[in-house]
DNA sequence: CTACTGACCGACCGATCGGTCGGCCTGGCG
DNA sequence: CGCCAGGCCGACCGATCGGTCGGTCAGTAG
């Protein structure tokens, strides 16, 4: 019996059963909430560990220092990233559909793992090190690059006028979703704002202002 | 004489010369570029006091605390990107050549204002309290609603499709600049991204997407 | 001159920080 | 059984944190 407050009632079974992982996975997961709150400085080893109900000591024992706890979260984290949100560009359909579709979809898979967006964006903020040059280099210019692609290939093609610059539109489409998500919590306070709780509905209309721009001439 | 490092060489002159502001002005401007850089939990007191060259104590002589210190900075900050980016909006002119004349001065102030501009977006990024709130009814929704009447103007003109949201549009105009700045430093790492250290270019490409759209069939 | 004020300072405080250390406990292996 | 490896712990460390305290000093009014 262990003088601590760990493993009271619903111990005695396997090693990870539900509900109670094992001691490094909570400790990597409350490590990603905390510093997607608070920051890096803002968060202390304590408090990760007060909250996965492990000891401060535990957290040593895993990771040698604070700062290697924290790159490992950001590497969890930009592995999850680099799976997902790929596959929707590669259906077919008529353009506007399909870009209106990756919108949502990007907005929809950033607000599904805030944490891990918090932490990344807050990454890319710093002063670029050397990890946040990797970070764009190796993990998003990837998922950038086939917005991208998807883009030019359809300007080759006579869909969208020459003149626009692919890597921008990719860029405009990204910062949109990217800035909804950072101000969502006060962008209610904006009058005559009408998609401040709605994502979809928001993406769905920058990709569709993109797609027709402002003039009135094409598709009134 | 004292014994510190303060008043040494240059001094005998009237209280603020040039160069030498008051100690108060020198810790508000040092304060602004601490917290802006490292935020407000990786900032320390006695740091901004070094680099103002005061005290620790006469820090805490002219604000009560750290966090009165730092409320003093945003204020100050706010107060000085109110008063700007005024007037661009009233010229007459062909409307795509305003809307890009706008996110040109948009981007170019954000960028001279760097500081200001990180503190603002930091502090809008935080769990939104009562001063995020009050940051962004009082002060940023001011420009947000004249870009909004503007477009929404253009739009009763008939010079704007009828379709469009203006509060979208100028969202959707106004993160292309936040992001741009925001991650300005690893934009370079992006391939094909031509854009990354001409920031008038960019806002030009963005305005001219927005206006003209990815449609090919209007001025193509 | 004295008396007072306010800007400013060094020294110091308790709290908390990141990190270390030595030991407890359990499961596996001989 | 004895033994050991390793997950995990409480106690502790020096450094630094935000903040306080008593005091120095220049200027000024009477």
């Amino acid at each position: 019996m262990a003088t601590q407050t760990l493993n009271e009632s619903a111990a005695a079974t396997d090693s990870p059963p539900e509900g109670m992982a094992s001691a490094r996975e909570r400790l990597l997961a409350c490590a990603a909430d905390a510093f997607s709150q608070r920051g890096y400085a803002g968060t202390s080893v304590a408090a990760i560990a007060l909250e996965a109900e492990i000891s401060k000591s535990t957290v040593f024992h895993h990771f040698p220092t604070k700062r290697a706890l924290y790159l490992a979260v950001i590497e969890t984290a930009v592995a999850d990233f680099a799976q997902t949100l790929d596959s929707v560009l590669d259906e077919s359909g008529p353009l506007d559909r399909q870009l209106g579709d990756y919108q949502c979809q990007h907005i929809a898979h950033i607000l599904e793992n805030e944490q891990v967006t918090q932490l990344v964006l807050r990454e890319l903020q710093k002063n670029a090190s050397k990890d946040s040059a990797h970070l764009v280099r190796d993990v998003l210019s990837g998922n950038f690059q086939r917005l991208v692609d998807f883009i030019s290939q359809a300007q080759q093609h006579g869909l969208i006028r020459s003149e626009v610059d692919p890597s921008v539109t990719a860029l405009t489409l990204i910062s949109a979703n990217v800035f909804y998500f950072q101000h969502r919590k006060v962008l209610r306070y904006l009058p005559n704002f009408s998609c401040a709780d709605q994502p979809k509905r928001y993406a769905q209309s920058v990709s569709q202002l993109i797609f027709h721009g402002l003039n009135g001439e094409s598709s009134q």
